[in-house]
DNA sequence: AATAGCGTTTCAATAAATGAAACGCAACAC
DNA sequence: GTGTTGCGTTTCATTTATTGAAACGCTATT
């Protein structure tokens, strides 16, 4: 009965009575509203005494909790705290915290701050910006690393063998001005590597800018990377003189604190 | 076989797989770093394949991913977008965190900012302070009515129903400091409902005092505490005048930006 | 070479999840 | 007032899907 189309052929099993529980949390979690037994059953198509013993073992352990008046449920702090608790797996969120607010105020830009978790590029923090425009990305956002200023930096700073091996992926092309000929991001990350910052203006939506700078740590490994995202109205291809400055000296405020110091 | 002491009596069964594939991602979220299969089985009186095929599941739902060299599983990025989602349901956050950060840089002290999840008080921002000593409070927290400034600041604003069923559960004394007299404590928030401040100088740890003050809503409603974090040295008891002015100015200032206006 | 430890696979036994239906309780309609 | 509808919850027999032991490759260490 269980008919899933994410992966494609093997697999091992997996725990279907886990999966149900787990759809169920992850509905809760997608409705912004407390949700009735009744419609999390219907929408799973699982019958309600099912549902009720998973949301029982989901709130013995914190994860979902039942509104007292209701008797609807919804998404619990333990979520909150597994969240906070790998973020924290990350010196560099707080190391840089401070940083991104003095360089969101310099340059009026939303600033957001990468790392990479598990091979994928998440975004670990973002300060939002003092334009009109707020931008719809948040904190676990994941981020393509062909076509994101981001991406860019890490693919220029890491070594070799996993920059062909990310660059031999299928690059999917969001807009017209996204590169997705690997020779001419080979290029690009050349002039990346050897001017410190990256930038990616039109290429995941249109009329948007990045512009990013590497984050490294005591033992001058990319721990992070730090990027100022605005309208091109604002941030302007190539960007500004002084934006450059201020997120390059921004991400290097951010490396020193973490033990960095520039190779001689 | 399932043997859980928090509950007391009656409850309705649960699902004892769900449990202990909670329990492993408990597990995993706990430690720093990634773990083998073997040591999750191991240390969950589990079979490595009951486990592993959990862990498939988990990984398929993104909770969970292998490390490609070591093999290891660790807690991942899903965890993260699911804590922003559960954060992001309160307005106040996003709202806050800039006043946050200047009535830091004003005061030096660690600000902390409450809201309510399902009854409980819950840290929701945390921003570190300029001191030495830095404090272990991270978001997802809890903190106790009674022997908190945040909580007081709760308890004076919330209506008599909720404050006399909050108090009528045993108060912990954390220090000899605590108010625990139910009475003492209903005289107290009197004066934190006319000052329009609380505080709670050395009732959760000798020589940590805090500073708080309410948050409210377009419609009058209280949606958060504000509130300064450092040792007594700093914040003394009383509070000085300019943290007062400074905790106050930066509570309203929230609470503007949420469509509050005073009370003519 | 040999060993130890890892993640993974297989497979039969049985324990545990499941859905249908009934229950008690509200809120609401007539 | 009485009937109805919908809710969360409980019960229970059916059987499905979870389970642990053991075996399998594999890599790293001895």
């Amino acid at each position: 009965m269980t008919e899933r189309s994410s992966a494609p052929v093997k697999m091992t099993a997996g725990t279907s009575t886990l999966d149900l529980a787990l759809r169920a949390l992850e509905f809760l979690v997608a409705e912004g509203s407390p949700q009735s037994l009744a419609s999390i059953a219907k929408t799973l198509n699982a019958s309600k005494a099912t549902i009720l013993r998973h949301l029982v073992t989901l709130s013995a352990h914190g994860l979902v909790s039942q509104d007292r008046d209701s008797g609807r449920y919804e998404p619990a702090v333990k979520l909150l705290v597994w969240g906070e608790a790998i973020r924290s797996r990350f010196d560099v969120v707080p190391a840089a915290r401070d940083s991104m607010v003095r360089l969101r105020d310099r340059t009026s830009q939303a600033v957001t701050l990468c790392g990479r978790i598990d091979g994928q590029l998440v975004v670990l923090e973002l300060i939002q910006g003092r334009t009109v425009i707020e931008f719809g990305t948040r904190a676990g956002t994941r981020l393509d690393f062909h076509a994101s200023a981001h991406g860019r930096v890490w693919l220029a700073f890491t070594d070799d063998a996993e920059r062909e091996r990310l660059l031999a992926e299928p690059l999917k092309p969001w807009t017209p001005h996204t590169i997705v000929d690997p020779d001419a991001l080979r290029a690009e990350l050349v002039e990346v590597r050897r001017r410190g910052w990256a930038s990616a203006p039109d290429e995941i939506i249109i009329s948007v800018n990045a512009l990013a700078a590497p984050i490294f740590d005591h033992r001058g490994r990319q721990v992070g990377s730090l990027a100022i995202v605005g309208a091109t109205q604002f941030i302007p291809s190539p960007p500004l003189e002084s934006q450059i400055h201020d997120v390059l000296a921004a991400a290097e405020e951010v490396s020193r604190s973490l033990g960095w110091r520039p190779t001689p």
